[in-house]
Parts: structure tokens; sequence; C-alpha cells
DNA sequence: TTCTTCATGTCAGGACTTTGACATGAGAGA
DNA sequence: TCTCTCATGTCAAAGTCCTGACATGAAGAA
């Protein structure tokens, strides 16, 4: 007992699961949850979805952008673009005009398929804000961005 | 355009970025991404710490246990825990003495592993906790719980 | 005693995610 | 022109995570 070290909590803390990392990430698993199981029916995984939504805000896209705004390696998002793609939902040019970044589009089908299944993310999303006093919300979000920006500089 | 069906954002945003859904994936893929970084010296993964962590607090705890402690299912948590098992950081008994659950428990290299790796994970939930106002932070982790018990139940 | 239910452990398969690696295109500087 | 740097795309391998499935042990009810 003498020899183990003594670390001091990131905040006061009787154990691990009330450290901010942990209700972190339920927080995160509870969301990633629901909307694994909603979007199922919508024949849509969470990171296509994201892909979805971020490409019908910003058209055209390359593949590393849209890993960076999904918080993924460009590996993992050549994996998801590269479904997509298969599927019909996406579409991509085989080669650059210049450079090497190839601007992603959606197709009608992706379209589609992304505007029928928002709706069940959004009433996903209303349940977790609804939980939360309204005064606060603002602060909550700006709390979040604070804590991802320590960690990304 | 007219053919699109409105939905209703969760809350008052210009863009899907600035969701909550959003925000609370990219701090969490930000912790993630540090801890990733900052155990990875410690020969440790993510899921194993947490894991470790957990056997820590309470000795004794089964995969199904850990499982619903770490918010993965058993199946991925009897992966996790074989690795450690594997690595000689965790042990558990071949049988069980009743019903079907194994008791794991740390072993002494579990331990020390453990307690090595901590501190730099405190560090990372120590940088976190202070990008936020100290008066927010009780609020902040109460809302982070009332938004994962939502989805829940 | 048998059946049902619930919980546990584990195997399988597929999608996601990371790191490492390689190749390529463009721009800037020597 | 050549070299260096940065960014992009893609392949490979390993770990993570989920769902589906099967088997098993215990408890409770009929």
């Amino acid at each position: 007992m003498e020899d183990r070290k003594a670390v001091d909590p990131p905040h006061p803390a009787q154990d691990v699961t009330e450290h901010v990392g942990y209700r972190l990430k339920r927080s995160a698993a509870a969301l990633r949850g629901a909307m694994d199981r909603a979007l199922r029916e919508h024949g849509l995984t969470v990171p296509q979805y994201a892909c979805l939504e971020l490409l019908d805000e910003r058209p055209g896209l390359s593949n590393a952008e849209l890993a960076r705004g999904a918080f993924v390696t460009r590996q993992s998002m050549n994996v998801v673009l590269r479904g997509l793609q298969d599927a019909g939902l996406t579409s991509r040019p085989a080669a650059a005009d210049r450079g090497r970044a190839l601007p992603a589009h959606l197709t009608a089908e992706g379209r589609a398929r992304l505007d029928a299944a928002r709706s069940v993310v959004y009433a996903i999303e209303r349940r977790m804000v609804d939980a939360v006093p309204q005064r606060r919300l603002a602060a909550l979000l700006a709390d979040l961005d604070r804590m991802a920006e320590a960690l990304d500089g």
C-alpha cells in the first residue's frame, strides 16, 4: 500500500467513475448507442450519417477534410466513404482536377437517405437537450468546446 | 429544395457542427486521442486502462460487469480482458464457483502498470477540468449525467 | 421434475479506428 | 531545375466495437 504512488485525482472524486473522463465517455457512449439503434432502420451507421451531414453542408469536401470534420483519421474516413460510394449514396471523381483531393458529393439517393434519417438523430439530441436546464445549455456546449480545445490545442 | 423535409434542429444552430451531438463527439474524440497517445507509452490501450481501473476499484468483477462499467458490450470486453490476461495483467479462474460469472483480478504486474499509467490519464483530465470555470464543474458533470440518463433510461 | 427466464461466457463476422507506410501532386525556395 | 515540405489518397495490419448466435448455470414457477 505504501509502495503505491499516490496520484491526485483530476478533481475531487471518490472513485474513477466520478471523473470527468468517465462521465464524458458515458454520455458519448449513450449518444452513440442511441444513434446506432435509430439509424439502423435507415440503413446507415453513425459514421456514415456524420459523413452525409458534413457533405450536405459542404458539398465537395475531400476525404481528408471529411475525416477532420468527423474527428477520425483519413484512413478511417476512406473506409466509410468507400462504403457510401459503393452504396450509391455519395460520388467522387476518379481523378483530381488539381492536386490530390477528390471532391465528394451526395447523390440524390444519398440526400434522400439523409433527409429520412436526420429526424431520428435530431430527436435523440432533442432528448439530451431537454434533460438539461435551458439556461445552462449554452454554457454546457461552451465547456465541451473548451475541454476539447484544451486537448487538441 | 421544396421536396426536402424540413426538420427542426435539436436546438438553435446554424449547422450540424453546432449541435450538441457533434460537440459531445468532438470532446470525447479529443479525450480518446489524448489518452491513446499518453497510454501508449505505458503499453496500454484506453479500453485496457479502463478495465484495470475498474478492477482496481472493485476486484472480482465479471466480464459482463466490467463491460457495463466501461459502456461496451460483453463481447467487446471479452476481447479486452483476454488481451490483459494474456499479457499477465489480470487473472481469472478457469471455472466459476457458482453460476457463470468469472471474477477477474489485477495481478501484481497489472497493478504496477495501472499505477504507472494513471498519472498521465489524470493529467489529461486535469487539463480538461482546468479549461472549465471552476464554479461550473459540478453543473457540467451533472448535465453530462442527465444527458446520458435521458438516453439510457 | 420440467419449463421458463435471466444472466453469463465465448465464438463469429462485419464495420470502424488507429498507426505505419507508400505514392503522388503542388508550391516554395535554392 | 532540383529539392524540400505539406497535403492528399490508399493499402495493410491490429485493435475496438457492435450484432447475432450458441451454450450453460441458477432461480422461480407450474
